[in-house]
DNA sequence: AACTATTTATAAGA
DNA sequence: TTCTTATAAATAGTT
């Protein structure tokens, strides 16, 4: 635009085109600025050279981020929309899902039962009558498991106290050792070590008597007695 | 810049800023074409009038998005990051919330009681045998409020009925008008509209027979008949 | 970075 | 809004 007019085109010179790059945006700026000036405008100007350098012109009074906030609210439209409403749609649902598990929570606990029918609540009850069946079952389940672990263990060591007990005999003939009197060996063999109390009816008598026998059906009787 | 120098102040008439900014508008947006073309650069160029018109720049091969994303990037903010990284932690919280719930239903239902220990099962199944007697109670006074209902409407009908019926004997003296065959009166007096089956049985009778006379204390046997 | 011939932008008027 | 045009401003090429 002077000294002879140029065809607007890159400007293969590099050097060139660095420092025309560099005359027009500070002319690109000032204009910027006096737009802002003489007509009250607000600009926002980000520029990158071809070699990636950036540069920034904003009005005076004003942020680039609240020019851009005012820039997607104007379109109507976030560009960052796609990331950001997903997240808050499914905020939304998780709420709406934690409302509902909490609402769930408080029947079934009893605590929020007012907005509820006579056949909400007669159903409410048959449901929990169901699952308190199937928990009662499942605390039956784990307590004979246990029993059977329990009584494999003893099994095997009453099996080790015998064998040393024959030793014993065979090795120095003496008849005065018995069985009642060191029933803390059994613990330490059984791996107990202070648990339920609940649990010590069983473990106070190793040696099997009639009353306690623990075999396949006699399970419930035994849960009347550890529970 | 022509036909008289002005000076870079806001322009005090209104149309006159107007056209300015119009003006000065394109030239800033050519310009930034031309910088576009010759340096190989990019531009992004934002603005709004003083009337909140939005205009708006950008180079031919980009978009204000990727722009703005490399923009960012550059200066290694992302100046929505405190309202997204909140957004990201009560995502998070909901989840653990909701985990939380899932799990304490699953586990009131009976669908889920594998990692339960013998003293947790206990423990749940105490929780929710009082949890079932307060719905049961619930269910109780539920159902007793109706009745109550019932038979304050009940006894509303019938004394209408006595009345119409003293009225109807005074003024005609017909003595083969009954009570027993125009219970469908009842109904619509009662508010009645085919509701549930299991309370038919109540207002079958609206004469108050010896059985089924409902007073304090006979609820109990009333839910029998209801249930 | 400064100079300057020339092009371009634009203020005011139509 | 658009056109015109005198003039201010920007700037390409040079130093």
């Amino acid at each position: 635009m002077a000294r002879g007019k140029i065809q607007i085109k890159r400007i293969e010179n590099s050097t060139n085109r660095q420092v025309t790059y560099s005359k027009r945006r500070n002319g690109l700026f000032k204009k910027a600025n006096e737009l802002t000036v003489l007509c009250d405008a607000k600009v926002s100007i980000i520029m990158f050279s071809s070699t990636g350098k950036l540069h920034e012109f904003i009005s005076p009074c004003t942020t680039t981020k609240q020019l851009f906030d005012q820039y997607q609210k104007t379109l109507g439209i976030d560009l960052w929309n796609s990331h950001y409403e997903r997240m808050q749609e499914s905020l939304k649902k998780l709420k709406d899902i934690n409302r509902k598990f909490r609402r769930e929570i408080r029947q079934r606990t009893g605590e929020s039962l007012n907005d509820l029918s006579y056949e909400d609540l007669l159903r409410l009850q048959e449901d929990m009558e169901i699952s308190l069946k199937i928990i009662r079952d499942r605390k039956y389940k784990v307590i004979g498991n246990q029993i059977d672990t329990y009584k494999k263990k003893l099994r095997s060591a009453v099996e080790i106290h015998r064998n040393l007990l024959n030793e014993f005999e065979i090795k120095e003939e003496d008849p005065h050792y018995g069985l009642v009197d060191n029933g803390a060996d059994y613990d330490s063999v059984l791996g107990f070590s202070g648990g339920d109390p609940r649990i010590i009816a069983l473990r106070l008598q190793p040696n099997l008597q009639p009353g306690l026998h623990v075999g396949a059906g006699s399970d419930l009787t035994t849960y009347a007695l550890l529970e």
